[in-house]
RNA sequence: GCGAAAGUGGCGGAAUUGGUAGACGCACUGGAUUUAGGUUCCAGCGCCUAUGGCGUGGGGGUUCGAGUCCCCCCUUUCGCACCA
């Protein structure tokens, strides 16, 4: 092969033939083995939502290089694929193309499983699943009658983004300025009976058990533990009735409230309660003006961000409440940004010391009145904004001049004691809503029984098959369907009703990596096999998830093991978050505000500005952003693997950014990792026109071919170190562009030749995980009778390593002012003798001893004068 | 609004533990090769008032030494529970 390997770098021949080869060996195929250690490796398993996209080869060819590079280090390897396969693009494709979501959803899933085969991608494909198959969904369903009859799941009402127009349940992104997208109609906030699961019981777990997840960036750690946002502060009751006397709250209907601020409590001048609050309920009764209010509040979409950001508002209730310490009368008023699901749907306002009740005091006119002080100074007054921070009280009864944090203690303890509050820990994480009133998702296995309530379906009529040759309209059309719901009660036998709604699609992603381990089991949701891979030893995806789906995957980990189904706590031991592929945008101004986006590939740059290919006209340079559907600034993967081959699509992902932070697309980049790889051919092609030689082994080197093979082992142990432990590709691959420059530089002499051989080697083996198409190639050449697949990882000489001098950056007051070379060995004192003698330093020295000499071992001398 | 990150040449990025700022690549410039374009190869390439000085979003601080640590500010991106 040596002397006839093409000089040419041909992808279009040597990929598809790579991919082949693999295909028919089946040397992905991962099976239990015990005698080597275990990794698995698992990517985000993609929406089928009709091609592959930048972010997809992004994430998988991470993954990818992660595990080839295991598998070359002798790990027992599993990678598989999969399918998010519910969901409601296929019921708007639907809609759009009148076609059944079922239909569009497989034929997807067949198109982009052969684009991601055209990635090379060492992926055990015998264990593919697609979430929407009844023999994956059926033990979800199973799954959910056990929790349902353990008492994790139940039903409760939830607000929801009704559409009056449609009659329909929105989801937040189907919500536009508070409109529904098709009808235009104003949303409102509808409550309706759902199932929730229990994820408060395990906020505790899911909290702490963050402190030993060391493989989690810490960011994603820190969102989730804010997310989960555990708090403590006290729960403060306010009597309805003035009392006359201390000790008779008890008798005396109070209204609660929670607040982490306890130590501002004489600071309150009036109370908050959500518009849903029974107490709001109560004063609208008679109160058409506040009726009407409530009824203002329920407008617009339930998404947490809207709420936030709208204008705050609010309309005494005409109640009073009495502040239990100075049994002072306070108003009640109604405000939308208090939130009914968390705490007690109340609040007490403190206008001096918050910044929300200090905005609504000052719109409505409530008095200000301050209680906290820096420690030893005054707050000046009157107050121009709410002082925020902890300090001193002060106009706080006896409980001035303590610190906040006594003064929390002990308000708690004197509440108590008059039985009007207490200490309370309360968390921001709500149970999950898992109740979606759609139709391409998971049914909900629960019958409605008029006699027996509600009944989840038994084990042997599961799978509660979801219906696909159906037709779509606005609503899920299993609900006009009696052919689905009409049934039986399981325990009484009368007439009875399925549930129509289905689950939430982050249920099937919760639980789909534990399938992969045993997804051929047709009698078990898990079995043993499970527990030999998991938890995962490496997961990658995009750090949008990094809340949501990786809480809840979290969550159900836990529900599994609480049910016997795993042995471990968490579900992913490392966590790596990639960034997002981003383009820059071009657009032309269509007027009204409106712009027709133009794809970055049907421009191009004429004599310094950027015009349309097609006309030849200007067009309007956006800016960089995400690639998406609503810019046009998604470049296919599909064209550039069929220009330049799956090869340079993933040298070009991997060396333009590092994994953590978004890639910037580039047609020049994507020119120059090709490129890269013509010159690695070349040099492979041009060294074996010298004729076959054996890698070095040992012998009489020159200086220089010393010094490259020190680099060549140097490099070895930075990309082993880059690769395995910092994850960083980009530097990975500047070092080995870095030793190929090196190594054009050296001359042909016999040892010389071998060194080479022994390098080439190694970068082509280094290279693998990344290009392994072009290396599967390049190392059969080098060595005739080579395998890729069967080669280990390059090992580290450390004799090579060993060097006798050393050069030392030299300042002089921190500036650098040349460079003093030492023995390897040298002590402190003689590399201070070797850098005051330096004429650079002398220059600075003018005749007068420096102040002081700091030596750092191994990098520089500084000299201050 | 709340929570979390990130800002370094013309561009993507490097600098791993407070110790040579700008590795590697792109773009650009000059040269060689070529009928020409492309390819390939060689060299140069932070800025300036250039034997020196200034430079990591802006302002302050700690240190012999700061892109890195601390404080304040600005900008951008991600998430916010029914998009996946």
């Amino acid at each position: 092969m040596d002397s006839r390997m093409d000089p040419q770098y041909r992808p279009e021949i040597i990929e598809p033939e790579a991919q082949q080869h693999w295909d028919e060996k089946q040397v992905f195929r991962a099976t239990e083995d015990s005698t080597k250690p275990k990794y698995y490796c698992l990517s985000m398993f993609p929406y089928p939502s009709g091609k592959l996209h930048m972010g997809h080869v992004r994430n998988y060819t991470i993954g990818d290089v992660l595990a080839r590079y295991h598998h070359m280090k002798g790990f027992n390897v599993l990678q598989p694929m999969g399918w998010d396969a519910f969901g409601l693009p296929a019921e708007n494709a639907a809609l759009a193309n009148n076609v059944a979501p079922a239909g569009w959803t497989y034929a997807n899933i067949d198109y982009m499983r052969g684009q991601l085969k055209r990635l090379g991608l060492a992926v055990d494909w015998s264990r593919e699943l697609a979430t929407c198959k009844p023999d994956y969904y059926r033990w979800e369903q199973w799954l959910f009658t056990e929790l349902f009859k353990k008492g994790v799941i139940y039903q409760k009402t939830a607000a929801v983004n009704w559409d009056p127009v449609d009659h329909t349940v929105l989801a937040n992104e189907q919500v536009i300025d508070g409109r529904g997208w098709r009808s235009g109609a104003l949303v409102e906030k509808r409550d309706i009976p759902m199932y929730f699961i229990r994820i408060s019981a395990y906020a505790e777990e899911l909290l702490t058990e963050l402190d030993h997840l060391p493989g989690w960036p810490e960011r994603v750690k820190t969102m989730q533990r804010n997310w989960i946002g555990k708090s403590f502060g006290v729960e403060i009751h306010f009597p309805l009735n003035a009392r006359h006397q201390v000790g008779e709250g008890d008798a005396n209907p109070v209204l609660k409230v929670f607040t982490t601020r306890a130590d501002t409590l004489f600071g309150v001048t009036y109370v908050a309660v959500a518009a849903e609050h029974p107490l709001a309920t109560q004063a609208a009764a008679g109160n058409p003006a506040l009726a009407e209010f409530i009824a203002e509040c329920k407008q617009g979409s339930v998404a947490e961000a809207d709420m936030a950001t709208m204008e705050k508002k609010g309309m005494d209730t005409g109640l009073k409440v009495y502040h239990p310490f100075t049994n002072e009368p306070l108003p009640v008023f109604v405000a939308n940004y208090v939130l009914m699901g968390y705490g007690e749907g109340a609040v007490m306002a403190v206008p001096a010391h918050d910044e929300r009740d200090f905005a609504f005091a000052q719109k409505y006119a409530l008095p200000i009145k301050p209680v906290i002080k820096p420690a030893g100074s005054d707050l000046a007054q009157p107050l121009t904004e709410a002082y925020t921070e902890q300090g001193v009280l002060f106009d706080s009864g006896d409980f001035s001049g303590r610190t906040s944090e006594d003064a929390i203690d002990k308000i708690a303890l004197v509440l108590k004691n008059l039985s009007l509050g207490e200490k309370r820990t309360t968390w921001r994480l709500r149970d999950w809503g898992i109740s979606r009133q759609r139709y391409w998702g998971c049914p909900i296995p629960i019958i409605h029984c008029p006699t027996c309530g509600d009944v989840p379906v038994p084990v042997d009529q599961l799978p509660v098959v979801l219906p696909e040759d159906v037709k779509i309209d606005i609503g899920s059309p299993i609900k006009k369907m009696p052919s689905f719901y009409e049934t039986t009660c399981p325990t009484c036998g009368g007439k009875a009703e399925r549930e129509t709604d289905t689950m939430d699609t982050f249920v099937e992603s919760s639980w789909y990596y534990a399938r992969y381990a045993c997804a051929d089991n047709d009698t078990a949701m898990l079995d043993g096999r499970a527990n030999h891979w998991l938890p995962v030893d490496q997961y990658i995806g995009g750090i949008e998830h990094a809340i949501l789906h990786l809480l809840y995957a979290r969550f159900f980990h836990k529900l599994m093991r609480d049910v016997g189904l795993v042995n471990s706590n968490e579900p992913f031991a490392n966590l790596l978050t990639q960034g997002m592929v981003i383009a820059d945008t071009y657009y032309r101004d269509l007027g009204e505000g409106k712009k027709q986006w133009i794809n970055p590939a049907d421009v191009d740059q004429r004599d310094g500005i950027w015009v349309l290919k097609t006309d030849g006209q200007p067009v309007i340079v956006g800016g960089t952003e995400k690639m998406s559907k609503s810019k046009n600034n998604g470049v296919d993967p599909q064209s550039l693997i069929d220009q330049y081959g799956a090869d340079t699509a993933r040298l070009f992902m991997m060396f333009a950014a590092p994994p953590e932070q978004s890639l910037e697309w580039s047609d020049a980049g994507v020119e120059g990792a090709n490129r890269f790889l013509r010159r690695l051919w070349k040099a492979v092609s041009d060294h074996l026109e010298g004729g076959v030689i054996a890698a070095y082994r040992g012998g009489e080197l020159s200086a220089q071919t010393q010094d490259f093979r020190r680099q060549l082992h140097q490099t070895i142990a930075k990309v082993s170190d880059d690769i395995e432990r910092r994850k960083q590709f980009n530097t990975a691959i500047a070092a080995i562009m870095e030793l190929m420059n090196a190594m054009a530089k050296l001359d042909n002499h016999p040892a010389t030749r071998a060194v080479k051989q022994e390098a080439l080697e190694a970068i082509v083996l280094m290279l693998a995980p990344i290009v392994p198409h072009i290396c599967r190639s390049l190392i059969m050449a080098l060595k005739p009778g080579a395998c890729l697949m069967s080669s280990a990882w390059p090992t580290v000489d450390e004799a090579a390593l060993v060097r006798d001098e050393i050069e030392l950056m030299l300042q002089v007051n921190g500036k650098l002012r040349g460079k003093i070379t030492v023995a390897i060995d040298a002590d402190k004192d003689a590399i201070e003798q070797t850098a005051l003698a330096s004429p650079e330093v002398q220059k600075f020295m003018d005749g007068q001893p420096a102040k002081k000499v700091v030596v750092v071992p191994g990098r520089l001398v500084n000299v201050v004068v």
